[in-house]
This record gives C-alpha cells, sequence and structure tokens, in this order.
DNA sequence: ATCATAACAGACCGAACATTCTGTTTCTAA
DNA sequence: TTAGAAACAGAATGTTCGGTCTGTTATGAT
C-alpha cells in the first residue's frame, strides 16, 4: 500500500529474465569457446550444444537461426570489449600509460584471449559473409568509432592528419589481428613478445600522450 | 622392376603430364577463387567442381582428400608468390625501391588480390586445423625465411636487434594480414590508402636500403 | 486456482557434405 | 598391337548440417 508503486513495477527482474540470461549466456559462452578452439567453419550447432550442455530445443528458442547465434555472441563481445575503454577513459584522466604500455597490455589482455580469436574468426567469415556482415556492421563501426574517440582523446598522433592518433590505433589493432594468425606458425614463442615489442616501440613514437594542464 | 626404369627416364613431358597439370591447375584456380568469394567455410567439394567446370572423378583422383587439395592449392599460390621475391633479388641488385614503395606495391600485388585473401583464409584456418597445419607449416616456415633473407640482403632494420629488417618485414605483412579482414567494415576505400599510406611511410623509417659500394 | 505463454526437451527432416566405389576412356610402355 | 595403368566420369554411401516440429515443464498475470 505504502507503495505507489506504478512506477517501480518495471524495474523488476523476473526470474524468467534471470534464467532466460543466464541460458543466453551460458550458449554465447560456447560459441566464443568453439569459435576459438575449432574455427568458425566447424562451429556448427551441435557442437555448440554439446560444449554449452544445453538441449537442441533451448538452444533454437533462444537463437532461432545460427546467423542469429553468432551475431549475438559478437554483440556480447563487442560489449564486454567496451568496459576497458571506459576504464581507459577514466582511469586516463589522472595519468595515461604510455602508448607501448598500452599496445603491450592491449594484445595481452583483449586481444590474444579466447575472445579475441573468436572476434577475428567472426571477423574472417564476415569478409564472405554479407548476411552476418550486415548484421555486424553498423555496431562494428560504431564500437571502432567510439573506441577510437576514447583513444583519440587520451593520445594524439604525430601525422599531419586531424585525427592522426584514431588512424594510428586502426592501424594497431589492425596488426594485433593478423598477429593472431601468425602465432602458430613461429616455433620460438618469444618471437612474437619480440614483435609486439617492436611494433609497441615503434608506435609509441607516433602515439603521443596529450598532456591536460 | 619397371618402376625403376621409369624413374630414371622422366625427362620427357607426356602428354597424360600435361594434361593432369592443366586439370590441376584449372581445379587449383577454382579453389583459390572460391576461399576468395566464398570463405573457407564454404569451400565445399561441390562447389569447387561446378566452379571449375570438372567431374568428380577427375577432382577425386587428383586430390584424394579435401585436405590435400587445399594444402596442394597453396603449395601453388607459395611457390608462386616466390617470383617476385626473386625478382625483388635481382632487380634490387640495381636499384632497391625504397620501403615504402615496396610495401605499397606488396599491398596492391600480392596481398590484396584474390591469392592474398584466400591465402589468408587458409592461415585463418590453419589456426583451428591441426592437421591442415602441419601439412604445410614447414613450407611456409620456409618461405617466410627466404622472403625474410631476400629482404634483409637489400635493407637494414633501425633496431639494435640482429636481424631487425627481418622482423620489420614479417611485422609489414603481419600488418597486411590483419587489413585484409578490416577491409569490408571500412566505408571510404580511401581509408585503406590512408592506412597503408600511413603504416608504410612510418616503416619506411626503420626499413632503410642498404648501399652495396 | 487457472490459464496463457515463455522456457525448455528431443525427435525429425531434407539438403549438403566428404569420401568411396564401380565403370569408361585415353594414353603409353612393351 | 596390345595389356595395363593413368585419367576421367558419375552413381552410391553414410554422416552431419541447420532448421522445423511436436511435446512437456515452469512461470507469472488474472
Amino acid at each position: 500500500m505504502s507503495e505507489t508503486a506504478a512506477e517501480v513495477k518495471p524495474e523488476r527482474i523476473s526470474k524468467k529474465q534471470m534464467k532466460a540470461e543466464a541460458m543466453k549466456r551460458r550458449i554465447c559462452s560456447a560459441v566464443v569457446a568453439c569459435l576459438d578452439e575449432c574455427g568458425y567453419a566447424e562451429t556448427s550447432i551441435n557442437r555448440i550444444q554439446e560444449r554449452a550442455g544445453v538441449s537442441r530445443g533451448a538452444l533454437t528458442h533462444h537463437f532461432p537461426t545460427k546467423q542469429a547465434l553468432v551475431a549475438e555472441t559478437c554483440m556480447r563481445m563487442l560489449h564486454a570489449a567496451m568496459r576497458p575503454i571506459y576504464a581507459l577513459k577514466d582511469e586516463g584522466e589522472a595519468r595515461p600509460l604510455p602508448a607501448d604500455e598500452l599496445l603491450i597490455g592491449s594484445w595481452n589482455n583483449i586481444v590474444n584471449t579466447p575472445e579475441g580469436r573468436a572476434f577475428v574468426e567472426i571477423l574472417v567469415a564476415c569478409r564472405t559473409d554479407r548476411a552476418l556482415h550486415d548484421v555486424l556492421c553498423e555496431d562494428l563501426l560504431a564500437w571502432d568509432a567510439e573506441s577510437a574517440a576514447a583513444v583519440s582523446a587520451l593520445y594524439s598522433g604525430s601525422g599531419p592528419d586531424e585525427d592522426d592518433a584514431a588512424l594510428l590505433w586502426s592501424m594497431c589493432r589492425t596488426f594485433f589481428r593478423g598477429l593472431l594468425m601468425h602465432e602458430r606458425f613461429v616455433y620460438d614463442p618469444a618471437y612474437l613478445g619480440r614483435m609486439t615489442d617492436r611494433f609497441a616501440g615503434i608506435m609509441n613514437a607516433h602515439l603521443l600522450v596529450r598532456d591536460h594542464a
């Protein structure tokens, strides 16, 4: 009674929604694992189902098609990858990292992870799967833009271009993605470290920390 | 018995061998086209067969398994990609290109081509297909080494490392491979040009032409 | 308490898959 | 000239694919 609760009501998260969300998260985690371990070509619905330990019915109930499944998994990864960017923005206010440290950290904690590798599998698939591309393109571009803006706010480029920092940052991510497919053809793991270090060192000279006095 | 005799005199190229080679080339060309246009996941034997305009029997006769088909296609691409490297070596003796011109040329004429894109599809597949990886690994490493040696002979790196030029060259190819999967998410084609130019410009400062007096 | 519906479960389907098989033609070494 | 092998041709096979379909259970508004 004391509740004038008409406005509070839509806030509640029902048990149904909780279950559904948990199930979706579980399934999408399995998709990430499959993409990482088996690659896009071998990421079949059967395999995902087995990996997630859920029934076919549960899968098809939440994700009617495979494309919807992959697309939502990608969206969730992007959303999760936003967090470090915002963290970068906030923590950066105090004392932005030197660019090379930022790059090495990005490689170790974002790109060279199951999620990062799964993301690359999806990106490559998008190259030849127009339907999947069209579903994801807009959000990917938005994510790119936001990511670039965050970096651009903290660093300035050395080039003549207006938004050189964003361009350089895009180049860094491009490099890291390429590095993922090189990984399996390197005998000495230290070689990867040498490449990332060398690359970060070079880019460090062009991505300069802005000082906000 | 007659086998040993047959092996001793393989000088002549029989009509059979000509036909077989022509057929193989035709099939492998179709594989490249399919990989480029459809991606690894959608490059099925049926599709290759249709694309090449050959019978199922012809396909399976020359390539018993799909893996053998992809592997040989990859080998042929590598072999074909050797030619520009040797050309680089020979022409370079006279007057090596500035590194940035070499890079832009590599991007336009080697990487961003049907063969280059097909190659990336195979590389990505190798990440999760151990069998395919094991078949190709040795030759890929050899190709990498030869490519690096050719560059190393003409350019020197700016870093402290012994073979810095080879490392830098490896970084360039890594970057270009990553750029291929970025391609479809760029509205303005000129943006790709800006990235390649910027990258080539940066690397140009570190990959220095050796002067052989 | 009741009833509609969301959340599951699992059988089922045709299509496509890679591979194997049995024929037929073409070449070439005796 | 003639076996015999290589070069094809195409049907047959069993598996797996993504998607659909019919049930059963759990949940929440009434």
